[in-house]
DNA sequence: GACAGTCGTGCAACCGCTTGCATTAATTGG
DNA sequence: CCAATTAATGCAAGCGGTTGCACGACTGTC
């Protein structure tokens, strides 16, 4: 069926190590066989198989990329920054989704395992216990999770979560609304941790909630049930959902309802309104965490007690999805009541 | 580094080829053989070199997506609709991203092919005669393009083009004008034939042009240039950011322009105006591209020549981007003027 | 003209696993 | 009680490559 390398060492006269040696290590063999060669493998059409090379030499040039959610708009700036800075070092990205569940997560990363130099885990639902023990099988960094031992980059939520919360009490709110995300988050545990510690009046945690817009606009009465005048939602797609189900209860936003998101998808510059969020750094993130991973294979064992760790910031982004709450304030240009 | 079937041979007292048949043909092997084998392995913390066992078998269970931009929210619910019928035959997607660009594109199916049972490719930029020569080197099916001899599903944009331009001749449209898409796109050239049949009137075609919501924006002066007053799109992003384009240079959506998209993405249904639009049978396509390409793995060679096609309709969905045009139209409850 | 040093190539083992065949032991039937 | 099955395992070749080592043919040196 396939042509392989002993195909090229018979038609070209030469034994099949000069034919894998004009291929992987050209100088070692004469010009003139060299060129014989290569005229033969390709009029053949010969191609090097990748997986059987990869069996001896231990490298695959693929890096495995584990996302939650494909269909999420999050990811994709991520994966894209990904493959452009693993094309930069001749690997290949495959990116694999796990419709957010932890078992296929688990599952896909095994079966990734001996076929990538290594895989990101971009946003992982499973516990670091597990991850601990999948990275003796693979080198393996995550993104949104900080785990002890295992390279990682993370983007400050916490921070944002807190700028997001001071915003809201900056323009009055007093009944602040979490909505959380998925049961797995690291993401969704910092969010909630910080924004408690930031909210010094009333913080209602919806949750958990599946991290779409479905997610969001499912919550959306028992927002409105809560009482809360401002809500700070897992992520943009839950916020836009959310918004969609606020008005579609008979809230306006922002003037009954200020909504904040993070993420700052794209999509969050095209709603209506403009959608007030925590912009993460998720190109950034991508880089690093391949850098991260490829530096990971270069220091095979010897220095492994060096995990590197990356933190990355955040920022608000004040849009229309935020107003002035019912409570005294000291907004821009705002009013006390 | 890692454990083989021989350390889990070494440990449990018996040949390799026992330990590799209780893990592939467990019937094989005496239960107690195999409970020792078993346990051992578990202990050890064996797991199968499934690139190893492909080059032998030649499965590996896993099939190779390739698509134009991830982030292009057209993809990602065919990806899903793939993974998940994937998975029901025990195979995992690994999804690629090409960036549009047809040279990464190849260099991809070549990295892809002896690690997967089969590539898709999905909208390829390819030209016909490269993934004809591809095709011999993998198992390959192709969405959104028609060649013959290479098994593939296309979605009847042709069908959905035609609906368009009716609809906004019904609405009394007489200058349309057609964004194209990227150049080496089947589906943006089908578009443009059927179009322009369709359209009994002057048709301005503008393009090629990226097939992303900035390369919908950029176009926006020149279709208020041209002077039409409808405008279909290749897809829906180009369809929204030239209303983006067009509010922006002081034109009304769907007052002064109205706008068709086609695909039918999660987004169009946010946006205000909401889209009106061709929706895709994506989740369909996606199930049945790989059904065709597990049932191409399977008649090896015997009788490729009854390459299959599938074929799926589309429909037109009416919101709230298209409305009556200037010239005298029948359209349900119109004016004429 | 003998010697050391290059250069180019072949040989063979090996990566981790599968599989057809041979071998042995246990079981069955006549 | 012996021949014929059957079941369980071992043996070894091989999937498509890579790579350390050995070997022969040149080259240049003194």
């Amino acid at each position: 069926m396939s042509v392989t390398i002993r195909d090229v060492a018979r038609a070209s006269g030469v034994h099949i190590s000069t034919v894998s040696r004009t291929f992987s290590a050209p100088h070692l063999v004469n010009s003139n066989t060299r060129s014989r060669v290569l005229a033969c493998a390709e009029q053949l059409g010969y191609r090097p198989n990748r997986a059987a090379r990869a069996l001896i030499t231990g490298r695959t040039y693929n890096i495995g990329l584990i996302v939650a959610d494909i269909a999420n708009p999050f990811f994709p700036p991520l994966i894209k920054a990904a493959e452009s800075q693993a094309r930069k070092h001749d690997h290949h990205i495959f990116v694999a989704d796990t419709n957010e569940d932890p078992a296929v997560e688990e599952e896909l990363v095994r079966a990734l395992a001996k076929q990538v130099d290594g895989v990101l885990v971009v946003s992982p639902r499973m516990s670091n216990a597990l991850i601990e023990q999948l990275s003796h099988e693979v080198p393996l960094a995550v993104v949104n999770r900080q785990i002890a031992g295992i390279p990682g980059v993370v983007m400050d939520v916490a921070q944002g979560a807190r700028l997001a919360i001071e915003h809201l009490l900056s323009l009055g709110h007093t009944d602040i609304a979490l909505v959380s995300g998925p049961r797995g988050s690291w993401t969704s545990r910092e969010i909630r941790r910080s924004a408690s510690a930031a909210a010094r009046h009333k913080l209602t945690v919806i949750g958990p909630n599946p991290p779409t817009e479905v997610g969001g606009l499912a919550v959306a009465e028992e927002v409105l049930r809560a009482g809360a005048t401002a809500v700070l939602a897992y992520n943009d797609l839950m916020a836009i959902g959310l918004i969609e189900g606020l008005i579609a209860a008979g809230a306006r936003v922002p003037q009954d309802v200020s909504v904040v998101g993070i993420d700052d998808i794209m999509l969050s510059r095209l709603t209506r309104p403009k959608l007030t969020t925590v912009a993460t750094p998720t190109a950034a993130a991508g880089r690093a965490a391949v850098d991260m991973l490829l530096a990971l294979g270069d220091q095979q064992g010897d220095d492994r007690r060096t995990t590197a760790h990356v933190h990355l910031q955040t920022e608000l982004v004040i849009r229309d999805s935020t107003g002035p709450g019912p409570g005294p304030h000291s907004a821009p240009g705002g009013v006390a009541s």
